[in-house]
Formats: C-alpha cells, sequence, structure tokens
DNA sequence: GTTGTAATTGTTATATCATAACAAAAGTTT
DNA sequence: AAACTTTTGTTATGATATAACAATTACAAC
C-alpha cells in the first residue's frame, strides 16, 4: 500500500493548480489564527496541529489517518482527540467534511461567506472547492418552490480533473 | 402500469398522509421488477423484501436498522446480508445512499434518467427527492469550465420542510 | 435429471468511523 | 490561591462497512 506521507505537497498538476502549496499551507493557518482570535476561540496546539496536517495532506484526510499524524507527534492516540479537534474545526469553518469520503479537508474561503461544492477525481482523489454563488440561489430559490427552506448544504462532485483528462500532459499523483 | 414519478411526495410522518404511501410503494416494487428482467438482474427475496422495507419506512434508512428488520422475518441476520442487498439495488439504481445520513432511501425515479437532489428536513427528518435539471445543467458547465468532468454527484440540502415550517398546519412525527 | 458453472447467500471475523461518560489538567477570572 | 470554565486524558462502546471463504441455489448444457 502506497501512502503518501505529510511530505507530499503536490498539488497534482501543472495547469490547474500552479501556486506554492506552502503559501496555502501558511495563509490558512494565518486567516485561522486570526478568526480565532476574532471569535474568542482558542486554537490550542493539537487543533493548530491538526489544521496543518490537513492542509499538508492536501486532499481529505480520514479522522484516523489524523490522529495517527498526531499520534506520531506525540499528542495524545485516542479517537476523541481528533474528533474533538475536527468539531471545533468544523465549528470554525476551518474545514470541511467530505461526506462522500468521510474525511476532512481545508476550507479554502474561511474567511468569508461561502458556498463549499466540492470537486472530486475519481482517478487523482484531490478534491478542489469551489463556490458557485448563482447555482446557490438557484437552490435556494427551487428549494423554496418547494416550500423548504435551506439553511447547509453538501454538494460534491465527482468525474475527472482537468490533469486525469489529460495523462499525456500530468502524472498521477 | 406506469410509475408514479410525481415529486413532492408528503413524506411526513406516520400519521399525515396526504397520499397512499401503499401506492406508491407498490409501484416502486412494480418498476423493480420491470428494470430488473429487462437488465438480466435477479430480484431475489431478500432483495425484494429489503427495497419493500426501505419504501415502507418513508424515511432513509440506515444499513443495521434495514438488517433488524429482516432478521425479524427470519432472514439472516449477518452484516453481509444487508450491504449485499444494498449494493444490488444501489447498483440497479433503485435506491440512493443520503451520505450525510449513511442511511438508503427508495429512488423515487428510477425508470428514468434523472438527477438526484435531497432536500432533508431538520426537524421532521423526512427527505424529498427532487430533480431540478437546469441546475444540474448548470453544474455540468460549471464544473466543465474548471476543467472538470462531471460522472456523478452527491447534493443534500438541509433545512425545514413546508410542514415543519408552519407547526400549526403540521404534526411531527 | 444429472452435471458443470456462475450467482447468491451463509458465516466468521475484522476493519473503519464516531461518540459517551467521567476524570484530570490547564487556562481564566476574581 | 479559590472558583470557575475550557480543554484534554482515558476507558469503553456504539455505529457503519467489508474481507474471506464455505455452502447453497439457480440455471444452462448435456
Amino acid at each position: 500500500m502506497k501512502k503518501n506521507t505529510s511530505d507530499n505537497h503536490d498539488h497534482h498538476g501543472e495547469q490547474s493548480v500552479s501556486h506554492n502549496h506552502n503559501d496555502c499551507i501558511d495563509s490558512a493557518l494565518a486567516t485561522a489564527e486570526i478568526l480565532c482570535v476574532e471569535q474568542g476561540q482558542r486554537l490550542t496546539k493539537v487543533r493548530r496541529r491538526a489544521l496543518e496536517l490537513i492542509w499538508e495532506s492536501h486532499r481529505p484526510l480520514g479522522a484516523y489517518q489524523l490522529l495517527a499524524k498526531l499520534a506520531e507527534e506525540g499528542f495524545n492516540s485516542a479517537p476523541p482527540t481528533v474528533y474533538r479537534a475536527l468539531d471545533f474545526l468544523l465549528n470554525a469553518g476551518l474545514i470541511h467534511k467530505v461526506e462522500s469520503m468521510n474525511a476532512y479537508l481545508g476550507c479554502s474561503h474561511a474567511d468569508k461567506d461561502h458556498q463549499g461544492y466540492f470537486l472530486i477525481c475519481d482517478d487523482c482523489h484531490n478534491v478542489m472547492e469551489s463556490d458557485y454563488q448563482d447555482i446557490h440561489s438557484a437552490l435556494i430559490a427551487k428549494a423554496a418552490q418547494q416550500g423548504f427552506e435551506l439553511r447547509a448544504k453538501t454538494i460534491e462532485l465527482t468525474g475527472l480533473c482537468a490533469d486525469c483528462k489529460m495523462p499525456s500532459e500530468g502524472g498521477r499523483t
């Protein structure tokens, strides 16, 4: 079983993603610090490290995968440790849960109101978060036509990402 | 015998029944029979009964809840029994999995191509399946703009259903 | 109707995901 | 420091799902 460790920060493709991944981790963490201070929340060591590890994996991370990484670093290795950290991060809007994978992903827009859509590649298993505001509005309207008041949503789209559609151009992770 | 393909079933509680629920079970089962014959699939006793029980519950049913019901009726009570039946029904398009609930729901449109959207009431926990074809098209287009080729999707909307928004009119289960 | 084959089901065990309950420690306020 | 709140440690269990292999059943070919 080949498993990527936290050292693989590669964002799987030359085309679709051309940023330095360390930067996105740094900015996510910086944003998290600011948000927590603003909201009077405490980003403790384990919470902060959990968030970093989720970002470093750069794809959705299972709770027990995260727990193992935390345990390697000397944190407590019982499940409540990781689920508490995940709960905190979810409530703070710093991560999302990908329901169809039972896995957790850093939120790319934690600092602003947004509507998360996830594009999950069947092939490389990378996940991209998008924000389709107009579709969100349309969904609210459609639901309202049926008398339904929308409060939250889970939108997970699976298929082939740009890189995996063109195997000649991009390697698979 | 044509299947009832209308949306907007009032799936609200055991008591308030604005349609005859037995009819929708019967038509779902009749459709299932036809589809299985067409596709050379065998709707065995346990598969058929699993599908009936899912429809009878009239809201998403967990695998182990279903297993318990099957066991009461003399079917084998080990987990593979129910997961095999669920796999079969999922592959045949006769049920859907509601990812955010880890539960299974009869498909209201098994006999036609459709795009499932689930409206999940936070209050009464009923789930309605809708088919927003235009939003689906918009999603395909948006994803394509990002180079993503959409193959499947999970869209689960939570909020308040019509009945629960008006407590004066409808009882809660 | 027996035989061969594939599909289905039975059975045991285990993997994976998540929470309950209560004790201990650390942070915060006074 | 005392009182209080939040966070973390610890043990146990609940909930969801699959692997692996044996036994049985359905069904077609003979």
